[in-house]
DNA sequence: GAGCAATGGTTTGTATTACCAACTACCCTG
DNA sequence: CAGGGTAGTTGGTAATACAAACCATTGCTC
């Protein structure tokens, strides 16, 4: 079992790495790691609160006020859902998927650096392994 | 330039997944995710204040607190500096040390599923290629 | 070697994040 | 239509993080 040593390690180290460089993108904006991934969540989907609370595992009465404080920032909406009056619906505001974007677009300026070390090969190389290790 | 976007999301994504494994390892034994990369950089140095946060990328403010707590919890301990008496050396208890051996084997247990899906050639290929990014 | 700017940590104040427990509104089943 | 279950919000508490103000010590400069 050393080899899965080697590889979880690897994968922890870089995993910090990636969210140093998610958390000063979102820091650029005033947007906390937790936002940010909101904002990428909701990039392609509309979600009820308890659903977005699944996918980021947290606790339904974190997401009121996560989505409160977007809100305000005019980033995020919510809306009521037709069939059943007790669900809030959350969606991205147009300015908020600009913010989203353009967070996004930093962020692969930012990491650009680590993955420009690899040759197009090894790079779809990675990107195939972690699709794997993703499944 | 859409071969990056690939791997960089396949990184992110991976990211996530194992900051998710990290925070419920960590929560498990009442440790934040700061809390944890603490006690594993400690595991094998003597660092000043200053130091730490460098590694962790925080405030020195944000560390007085943490080291605070932790020291209350009997995991690190504060020690003068001989040199500089200014300086305030962090290092790691054993019961600090035990408890992050304890925590990593149940990370590489929860680990365990998504690694487990390569096989040895391929686990090795990813920790190559994930250094190679980490360089 | 006295004076002073720079460095290392702590303290204080504020905002955010997160949990849990209690509550309200609504849904559905019998 | 009564009662249990589900969806979200609210209120309380603790941890995390930053910035600014504050000591103590260091080390430069004249």
């Amino acid at each position: 079992m050393t080899s899965d040593a080697v590889v979880d390690d690897a994968l922890v180290r870089s995993a910090f790495r990636v969210m140093g460089v998610l958390t000063r993108a979102g820091a650029a904006h005033d947007l906390s790691l937790t936002q940010l991934r909101v904002l990428g969540i909701l990039r392609d989907r509309r979600l009820r609160m308890t659903e977005l609370a699944g996918y980021l595992g947290l606790d339904k009465s974190t997401m009121s006020g996560l989505v409160d404080r977007a809100e305000r920032r005019g980033l995020l909406a919510r809306g009521r859902n037709p069939g059943d009056k007790r669900v809030v619906d959350v969606f991205i505001t147009p300015a908020g998927l600009e913010l989203a974007g353009r967070v996004q677009a930093e962020i692969q300026r930012d990491l650009a650096p680590a993955t420009g070390r690899l040759d197009p090969r090894q790079r779809a190389q990675l990107a195939e392994l972690l699709e794997l290790v993703l499944a």
